[in-house]
DNA sequence: CGGCGACAAGTTTTT
DNA sequence: CTTGTCGCCG
C-alpha cells in the first residue's frame, strides 16, 4: 500500500486516506481523480479491512465504471471485483430488480429509452385529444422528466400547476403516461432513479438494509448529479456519513439535462463537518493549454474556484485558425492532421470536437478526400438504429410480454398482413379489459371480434410464446437467433434489394456478436442481465483507443477523455456559445464550462478554429468568432487565417485600401490552385504513393476545380483521394 | 394494407 | 439540406 501512496501528491493522499465522514474533492481537470478514487477504495480494503462488498463507487458513464472495476482487478485481484462500481442507473437497476415490488411494480420490468418515451408521450397525447403541436414530445418529456427529478407525482404536479392550462394538460399527460407505464411494467431512465429513492423513503427497513451494506459510497463526477441522485446519495449515507465525492464545478455541462451545480457548491452545508480537498496540479496538459483554459473560466461567478497547475512545461502555442468557410475549417484540419501524423503523431492522438453533431459531415469529407482514417462517435447510439430496436423490440417482448410499444413495434415487422386498423382495434379492446395487448392475444372473446385478422395474431402470439420457452435454457446468442429466424426478420433483410439493408444485416451480425461476447464474458449471462446492459449503454461507452483512427464528437461526449492533439471547430457566436444558451439564464456559464471541457482535453496541441460564414439550413450566414476565444490572451495563441499567407511577417499597408475578406479570399484560393495544379495522370496509369504503395487509377472526376480520384492499391485497397492533396505524394511508375 | 411522393420542420448537448 | 410525417393512390 505504501507504494500505491508514493505515487500520490501530498493532496491526493490526504483524499486517499480520509476514511471516516463526509469528504469533497474538488478535482480539476487532468488532475488524477480516478486514481484517487480506486485507491481510496484500495485504502479502505486494505489498510481498513472494509470488505469489499460494502463499498459502492457511483459512476455516469458505464466506461467510467468499467475503467474503475479494471483498475480495481488490477491492484486488489480479485477483491476489486467485488466492489460494486456501477452507474447510477445500472446500481438502481439492480436494486430494484431486487426490490420494486415493495412500491406496486413487477421486478421483471423493461426499461424503456428515450425514443420509447417519446412514443408513449404522443399516444397519451393523442389519446386525450390535445393539440400535437403545442404538446409535442420535446416540451411535454423535459417537463415531466424535471416532475420527476422533484419527486413530484401527477397528482402532486396537477395541484401545483393545475391552474394554468398548458400545466394542467402536461399533468393529464404526465398521469397517462405514468399509467401506460405501469401496465406495461415498464420504467423509464427517469424512473429507475426516483423509484428507487420512492422505495427507499416508503421502506425504511429496506433503505436500512442498504444503508448497512454500502457503508462507503464514492460518487465520481459530482456535480453532474441532480436532485433526485442527490436525494439517493443523501438516503444512503445518512446512517453512516461515509460520502466521499469527487467533482468539478467547472466542468459542470449537464444542466439540460437537470445536474444541479447547487449539489456541489453546496456540499459543505448539506453533509455538517465535510472536509474540502483541492486538487490543482495537473498531469495532462502543458501550461499553455491550461492558461487558457483558466483565463477563460475565470469570468464565470459562482465558482469553487480552482487553478490549475502543471511540471510538464509550457508547450506549444495555441493555433488559431480563421476559415473562409466550413469548407475551409475542414480544409485546415484535414491539413494539419496530415501535418501532424508527419511529424511522428498517430491518428488516434488526434480527436476534432465540435458543439453539434451537425457540424462532422463537412469534417467527415475532408477528412475522406485526404484518406485519413476516422470514426465518429455519433449522435445517434448503435442500439437506436431501426433494425437494432427491432430486434431488441422481440427481445422485450418475449422477456416481458406486458411490453405494448416493443409489441407495436414488431407485429408487423416483418409484414405479417396485420395492419394499423388491426392494431388500433386490439389495443382498444385491451385498454378495455384494462389489460396488455399482448394478455388480449389470449382472450377468445377478444379474438373472436378481430374475425379476419385472427389468425395472423393468433399466429405472432405462439411465435412470441415459442421463443419464451427458451428463455435461459438456451444462451442468449441462440436466442438472438432463433428470433431472428422465427420471426422472419432476417429473412426479410436477406431478400431485400435495398442496399442499405445490407447494412442492416451487418449491424445485427455485430449485435449477435455482442451477444456471444455478453454469453462469454459475463459473470451471470442471464437473459435479463442481458436486456438490462443493452438498455443502459452508449456509443462513447464502447469508444476504445485501439483502432488507429482519429475520433471525431462531440465536446460532451468527450468529457473524461484525453488526446495529444485536440482541434476545437466552430468557435462562433451563435453556434458556441450557441444562440439558445445566450437566452437561457446562466446558459452563457455552461457553454464557458463545456468550452474549459474542450480545451482541457488536450495534451500536447490545441488547434482552434472558426469560419467567416457557414451554411445554416443551406443558407450562408455570416459568423463572429466566440466571445471565448477573445478570452484566451493573445500571447497564447499563433494566428492563421484563410485570408494571409505568412500573417507573422505581413506588414499592413494601410495607405492602400485593404482587400475585403471576400477577394482576398478569392486571391488566396486561387493562389492555391496554381500551385498544387500540375497534374497530369489518367485513368488506367499505374501509380505510387508515398504512403499507400503501388496502384492504378480506376477513375478521374473532375470536382469543382480539382479531381476526385479513385484508386486501388496493392496493399491497402481502393481509396479515394483528391488530387489537390495527393499530387504531391502520387509518382508516375 | 402498403408504398411512394410531397411537404414541413428542425439543429444543443444525452445517462 | 436532411429527416420524418402525413396523405393519397394502387
Amino acid at each position: 500500500m505504501q507504494n500505491l501512496l508514493d505515487k500520490l501528491n501530498p493532496s491526493q493522499q490526504k483524499a486517499v486516506t480520509h476514511t471516516q465522514g463526509p469528504l469533497l474533492v474538488l478535482a480539476g481537470a487532468g488532475s488524477g481523480k480516478t486514481r484517487v478514487l480506486t485507491y481510496r477504495v484500495a485504502y479502505l480494503i486494505k489498510e481498513c479491512g472494509v470488505p469489499p462488498y460494502m463499498i459502492l463507487a457511483i459512476t455516469f458513464t458505464n466506461k467510467a465504471a468499467n475503467e474503475m472495476k479494471e483498475r480495481l482487478v488490477q491492484i486488489l485481484g480479485d477483491d476489486g471485483e467485488r466492489v460494486w462500481a456501477r452507474t447510477f442507473h445500472s446500481a438502481c437497476v439492480r436494486i430494484l430488480r431486487q426490490e420494486i415490488d415493495a412500491i406496486g411494480y413487477g421486478r421483471n420490468f423493461n426499461i424503456l429509452d428515450a425514443a420509447d418515451a417519446e412514443r408513449l408521450v404522443k399516444e397519451c397525447v393523442s389519446e386525450l385529444n390535445l393539440d400535437e403541436k403545442a404538446f409535442a414530445p420535446k416540451i411535454v418529456i423535459p417537463v415531466i422528466s424535471d416532475a420527476k427529478d422533484n419527486m413530484l407525482s401527477p397528482g402532486d404536479f396537477l395541484k401545483r400547476f393545475g391552474n394554468d392550462y398548458r400545466y394542467k394538460n402536461i399533468g393529464r399527460i404526465y398521469e397517462l403516461y405514468q399509467k401506460k407505464l405501469k401496465i406495461q411494467n415498464a420504467l423509464d431512465f427517469d424512473d429507475l432513479i426516483t423509484l428507487t429513492v420512492k422505495l427507499f423513503e416508503e421502506n425504511p427497513s429496506i433503505l436500512e438494509k442498504y444503508q448497512n451494506r454500502f457503508r462507503y459510497i464514492l460518487v465520481d463526477e459530482y456535480q453532474d448529479t441532480n436532485n433526485s441522485q442527490y436525494r439517493l446519495i443523501k438516503l444512503l449515507s445518512q446512517k453512516y456519513q461515509n460520502i466521499f465525492v469527487v467533482g468539478d464545478d467547472d466542468q459542470s455541462i449537464y444542466k439540460f439535462r437537470g445536474a444541479n451545480i447547487r449539489n456541489i457548491l453546496d456540499f459543505e452545508k448539506d453533509f455538517p463537518n465535510a472536509e474540502v480537498v483541492k486538487l490543482e496540479q495537473n498531469y495532462r496538459s502543458t501550461q499553455n493549454i491550461l492558461d487558457a483554459a483558466n483565463a477563460i473560466i475565470q469570468n464565470n461567478t459562482g465558482r469553487k474556484g480552482k487553478r490549475l497547475w502543471t511540471q510538464n512545461g509550457q508547450g506549444n502555442k495555441i493555433t488559431l485558425y480563421t476559415a473562409f468557410d466550413e469548407f475551409d475549417e475542414a480544409r485546415f484540419v484535414s491539413d494539419k492532421i496530415l501535418e501532424l501524423v508527419e511529424r511522428g503523431k498517430t491518428y488516434k492522438d488526434i480527436a476534432i470536437l465540435y458543439r453539434t453533431n451537425a457540424q462532422s459531415r463537412v469534417l467527415e469529407e475532408s477528412l475522406t478526400h485526404s484518406a485519413i482514417p476516422y470514426r465518429v462517435l455519433s449522435g445517434i447510439r448503435f442500439y437506436d438504429r431501426k433494425e437494432i430496436k427491432d430486434v431488441i423490440s422481440y427481445l422485450r417482448l418475449i422477456k416481458n410480454t406486458d411490453d405494448d410499444l416493443a409489441l407495436k413495434r414488431i407485429i408487423n415487422e416483418p409484414k405479417r398482413s396485420i395492419g394499423k386498423t388491426t392494431v388500433d382495434k386490439l389495443a382498444l379492446l385491451a385498454a378495455r379489459y384494462q389489460i396488455s395487448m399482448f394478455e388480449a392475444l389470449k382472450r377468445d372473446e377478444i379474438l373472436e371480434s378481430l374475425q379476419r385478422a385472427a389468425g395472423k395474431l393468433v399466429e405472432f402470439r405462439d411465435m412470441i410464446l415459442s421463443l419464451k420457452e427458451m428463455v435461459n435454457k438456451v444462451s442468449v446468442e441462440e436466442l438472438l437467433k432463433q428470433t431472428l429466424e422465427k420471426s422472419g426478420y432476417l429473412q426479410m433483410l436477406q431478400e431485400s434489394n435495398d442496399p442499405d439493408d445490407m447494412d442492416r444485416i451487418s449491424n445485427i451480425n455485430e449485435l449477435i456478436n455482442g451477444a456471444a461476447k455478453f454469453d462469454e464474458t459475463s459473470d451471470d449471462p442471464t437473459f435479463e442481465n442481458y436486456m438490462d446492459q443493452i438498455s443502459l449503454v452508449s456509443d462513447i461507452d464502447n469508444y476504445d483507443d485501439a483502432q488507429d483512427t482519429v475520433v471525431l464528437m462531440t465536446i460532451h461526449s468527450a468529457k473524461g477523455l484525453e488526446f495529444p492533439c485536440v482541434f476545437l471547430c466552430g468557435m462562433e457566436e451563435g453556434l458556441f456559445p450557441s444562440l439558445k444558451s445566450l437566452l437561457e439564464e446562466d446558459g452563457l456559464e455552461e457553454e464557458r464550462r463545456l468550452c474549459y471541457v474542450a480545451i482541457t482535453r488536450a495534451k500536447e496541441e490545441l488547434f482552434i478554429s472558426h469560419a467567416k460564414s457557414r451554411l445554416v439550413f443551406g443558407k450562408t450566414e455570416k459568423s463572429r468568432v466566440s466571445q471565448f476565444v477573445k478570452e484566451i490572451p493573445d500571447g497564447l495563441l499563433n494566428k492563421e487565417s484563410a485570408y494571409e499567407e505568412t500573417p507573422a511577417v505581413k506588414v499592413y499597408d494601410f495607405t492602400k485600401p485593404q482587400p475585403s475578406a471576400f477577394t482576398s479570399s478569392l486571391l488566396n484560393m486561387a493562389k492555391k490552385e496554381k500551385k498544387d495544379f500540375e497534374f497530369n495522370f489518367k485513368k488506367g496509369d499505374y501509380v505510387e504513393h508515398t504512403k499507400f504503395g503501388k496502384g492504378i487509377i480506376l477513375e478521374i472526376t473532375p470536382v469543382g476545380n480539382d479531381y476526385h480520384l479513385q484508386i486501388a492499391f496493392d496493399e491497402v485497397g481502393t481509396k479515394n483521394l483528391m488530387a489537390a492533396y495527393a499530387v504531391d505524394k502520387l509518382k508516375k511508375i
